[in-house]
DNA sequence: GGCGGTTAGGGTCAGATTGACCAGAACTTC
DNA sequence: GAAGTTCTGGTCAATCTGACCCTAACCGCC
């Protein structure tokens, strides 16, 4: 539905959206948590949000409230709906339906939050017992976590962690991070370049690291959506 | 983010569920469709939705949606979030934002709607040329469907189309009407019962049709939530 | 330049999985 | 009892998977 004559008690009530926002850091999975300098958060770190404005879509609130809240613009960011979160009580200020969203980015930017903080916290930090979010962010968070384990899987997501052009270690390096298990490097490769336009390769080799090694070819993010066949998790 | 003390133009705004309710008839997937009796939509057929009252959770406001404009009271009928839609000028009446529901059920409940008309359509009929959706129901409704089609790859989610206890032969006849291919029955079987906790086997055997054939084994559904291996499409 | 260390990229091989197909079991109706 | 139907178990070849190895191509150091 959408409007019109609904009975029954209706009243105004806030929108609001969350992002969680995943990047590769230190070879691990984090995620970026602020703690705004309001008096009644003190101390809890959550996820950055805002309300949604009258004339913004959800999908502009989320880059909004990555920007205002951790100084992060992230156009190029893969943003997608996590779920929403619209239990009654769930705010104690009031009914507050929060529309989460997952945002992915390559190499983790500086969080400059124009008030309180911000910063990104390992995915094992989080959740645990020193570390208490605010609102259903404790729900929100694990959930996050499982939808980018899983698109993974069925879905060419990965590249969104990557800078282009990238390796095949740098992709691998993505999945070993986000589900936390070693990758072995040969089947690696055949199922990535088996799967249909997952990735193409370009001309181009990388310089290897300090310590030596064979250039890796260089490739770009195909167009696939879905991928055949999947890359599916060890068991 | 919740509440507080967020800057910029907030106002109040409506949240609204829709609900595309699944299910399998005459062996094609079927959609539940209404088509209230208020002027302003006259013709126009769409989902059943309804505004979120304040005191109610966003799946109590979907089983309404379901109860009050077909009729249709679903208490055990599986109920998960689609996504939500807000862009700003969705909804001709003002900024609606929209929680979008999938419910999948066993066999057509028959729509009793108190007011309007309310009944199931074939997918394939859907998204045709003569059948219009108001709003932007024509974008969900294939959401829905392709949600479907994926879900019953990795999860255990056909059962929720089927009443207790039944066939393999029933669950295939999911299959194939979800994903609109045949399936070879004995290649079904396998993957089914090696895909741990998806079916659990009972004593008892189904009765043969009037035409015949060899009693079916009686199953009902396991405990898993997703499906390993899981069951995928033909390319 | 030669040598050990490191990473990339290609291959092999046994075991598991898949799809196509067949055959018997257990029921129906005629 | 015969013919038809469906369920269930099985075979078999093709494919896919995971574990492992080997060579290529770079590094730094002697």
């Amino acid at each position: 539905m959408s409007s019109s004559a609904d009975a029954g008690r209706v009243s105004a009530c806030a929108v609001a959206v969350d992002v969680a926002l995943l990047t590769i850091r230190d070879g691990a999975l984090a995620i970026l948590l602020v703690e705004p300098d309001t008096p009644d958060l003190s101390g809890r770190w959550s996820l950055p949000g805002r309300r949604v404005r009258d004339d913004e879509s959800l999908d502009d609130a989320a880059h909004r409230a990555l920007l205002e809240l951790a100084g992060i613009a992230a156009p190029g960011a893969h943003l997608e709906q996590l779920r929403t979160y619209g239990e009654p009580n769930r705010d104690p200020h009031g009914r507050v339906v929060s529309v989460a969203y997952i945002a992915l980015t390559p190499h983790p930017p500086e969080p400059r939050p124009p008030a309180g903080r911000a910063r990104f916290f390992a995915v094992e930090e989080v959740g645990g017992r020193e570390l208490a979010l605010a609102y259903d962010h404790e729900r929100i968070v694990p959930d996050a976590i499982e939808r980018a384990r899983s698109k993974l899987e069925y879905t060419p997501l990965a590249t969104a962690f990557v800078d282009e052009p990238f390796t095949l270690a740098d992709l691998r390096h993505v999945y070993e991070a986000v589900w936390g298990v070693e990758v072995d490097a040969a089947n690696f490769r055949r199922k990535v370049v088996s799967a249909e336009d997952f990735v193409v390769e370009t001309a181009g080799l990388s310089t290897p690291g300090p310590g030596g090694g064979r250039p890796a070819k260089l490739y770009r993010r195909g167009t696939a959506t879905t991928l055949h066949p999947a890359m599916l998790r060890p068991r």
